[in-house]
DNA sequence: TCTCCTACCACATTTGAAATGC
DNA sequence: AGCATTTCAAATGTGGTAGGAG
């Protein structure tokens, strides 16, 4: 069990001789995460997860839970949750399986979770686990409220982001480190497909112990019509049946190998052929490789999170970071024999960083205009206001009031609002979706032509890890 | 007819304010 | 008055299900 990490030089310019990344951020190349719970996430996995989402917004199932370790006691750092497409298709549960039903929809409003806690000190992310209880997941793309946008019936994985800042405005200088866990990724759903995921689920989930057998849900039950108990003895049934002959893994692990490439399952060869497969082609080649036809049974679907990219990072900058990282050793190469041992040791899905010197990655976009920047490196500081202002909620009303209407940002979530309403923060409110004509040309095209047609993540990850609204 | 989505339901847990006691 | 503990109602989080849209 391990998770990918991936090295992320943030862009837009050198970063101030007074940034706390400074020379720090040439240091933080042991930073370990570790995924709690992981054999929940993989018994989970194996059958194939799926989340609910709903238009008010729904917490994940099991919930993101890391430890941290490798840290800077004393740094600063910013924890970031996105979910990225796990590949270009939409699904459709049938009979008994997932089966490809097309190509994905148009990529969501790319949405970031930031951790409540943030920034906070890397003694502070150490000393306990980092939970993402309050992330939600919506499928309402005009969500108001932060809530991550997925799209249902489609697949995705979440990417945890750690970068060193002491605020969300050094974000731009900073360096990302990317991990992701294969044990994540689900399947938004609105509405339960596989029984036995439901079963898991009630099995596990406290909020929901009125539906287990065992439990108090007998008035429940009583205050149902025949035929709705009729149909539930028969969804019981099939439960029961499909815990007792255990076959739902197996078929539904079938079911999914097609396109999901058993992440979990290959932990070994992935690591063995984590530097051999990294290609990091340019922006170019990404573009030709998504006009191919893929089939979501691909020859190697694996890769997906192999080739995990650099994300927030404007279209532009890409073939320069291919460039450098797909020269250098991989980070995960070096990581996954160290961490696989430990990390099976502690019962936890781990992932330890030896990170290159970032230090060489220049400063590719410094002198394009801001305004067409895509990604961070578009929300560059304006104002620095203090902490505790952008913990709950960054948005455009901060620009506006700042007198810095134009300045593009992105949405980066947080539970503990404050003072600021999330309701406020939405940048981009029901005319934002598609994305407004402040973007780049690249970033449109990026979502639009490559959003559903993609077969890798690598292609996916050309998405930028903040949205495209403004402060 | 089928698939997917939404609204609503009952139940469990969490949260926070009010009440109580020391 | 100040603090700690307890109580309780409201808020929130669950999956189930009926019904509607396409």
């Amino acid at each position: 069990m391990q998770s990918i990490r991936d090295l992320k030089p943030n862009f837009g310019g050198p970063p101030p001789p007074s940034m706390a990344a400074g020379p720090d951020a040439y240091l933080q190349g042991n930073i370990r995460m570790t995924l709690e719970d992981p054999e929940l996430w993989k018994s989970f996995h194996e059958i194939g997860t799926e989340m609910i989402i709903t238009k008010p917004g729904r917490r994940m199932f099991p919930h993101c839970k890391i430890n941290l370790s490798g840290l800077i006691p004393c740094a600063k750092y910013i924890l970031l949750v996105d979910m990225v497409p796990v590949d270009g298709f939409r699904y459709k549960w049938n009979k008994e399986k997932w089966e490809v039903a097309g190509k994905a929809e148009p990529q969501p409003p790319c949405r970031t979770y930031l951790h409540p806690d943030s920034p906070a000190p890397g003694s502070h992310w150490m000393k306990q686990s980092v939970s993402f209880l309050k992330l939600k997941l919506t499928n309402n793309t005009l969500d108001q409220h932060g809530h991550i946008i997925l799209h249902s019936m489609h697949r995705y994985h979440p990417r945890f982001h750690i970068v060193q800042a002491d605020d969300l405005f050094s974000v731009r200088w900073s360096v990302f480190q990317t991990f992701t866990f294969p044990e994540t990724s689900f399947t938004a759903v609105t509405a339960y497909q596989n029984t036995s995921i439901t079963k898991l689920k009630i099995d596990h989930n406290p909020f929901a112990k009125g539906f287990r057998d065992e439990g108090t849900n007998k008035k429940r039950r009583s205050n149902k019509s025949p035929a709705c108990l009729e149909k539930r003895a028969k969804k019981s049934d099939m439960l029961n049946r499909d815990s007792e002959e255990d076959s739902p893994p197996d078929f539904c692990r079938s079911s999914y190998e097609g396109y999901d490439g058993e992440e979990g399952d290959r932990p070994k060869k992935k690591e063995a052929d984590g530097v051999k497969e990294e290609r990091y082609s340019s922006w170019a080649a990404e573009r030709e490789q998504s006009v191919r036809t893929e089939s979501p049974a691909g020859p190697e679907p694996r890769d997906m999170y192999n080739t995990e990219q650099l994300v927030p990072a404007p279209a532009s900058y890409q073939p320069y970071r291919f460039h450098e990282y797909g020269k250098s050793p991989s980070p995960s190469s070096s990581v996954g024999s160290s961490s696989s041992s430990s990390s099976s040791g502690s019962g936890r899905s781990s992932f330890e960083s030896r990170v290159p010197d970032v230090a060489t990655v220049p400063d590719h976009d410094a002198s394009k205009p801001r305004t067409l920047e895509v990604g961070p490196s578009p929300c560059g500081p304006q104002h620095l206001p203090a902490p505790q202002d952008y913990t709950g909620v960054l948005n455009m009303s901060m620009a506006h009031q700042a007198g810095k209407p134009g300045v593009i940002g992105h949405h980066i979530y947080s539970p503990y609002s404050g003072e600021q309403p999330l309701g406020q923060w939405s940048g981009p409110g029901p005319t934002q979706y598609p994305p407004p004509h402040h973007l780049t040309a690249d970033y449109t095209t990026q979502a639009v032509h490559h959003g559903y047609h993609h077969g890798n993540v690598a292609e996916w990850s050309q998405y930028p890890l903040f949205s495209y609204s403004c402060w």
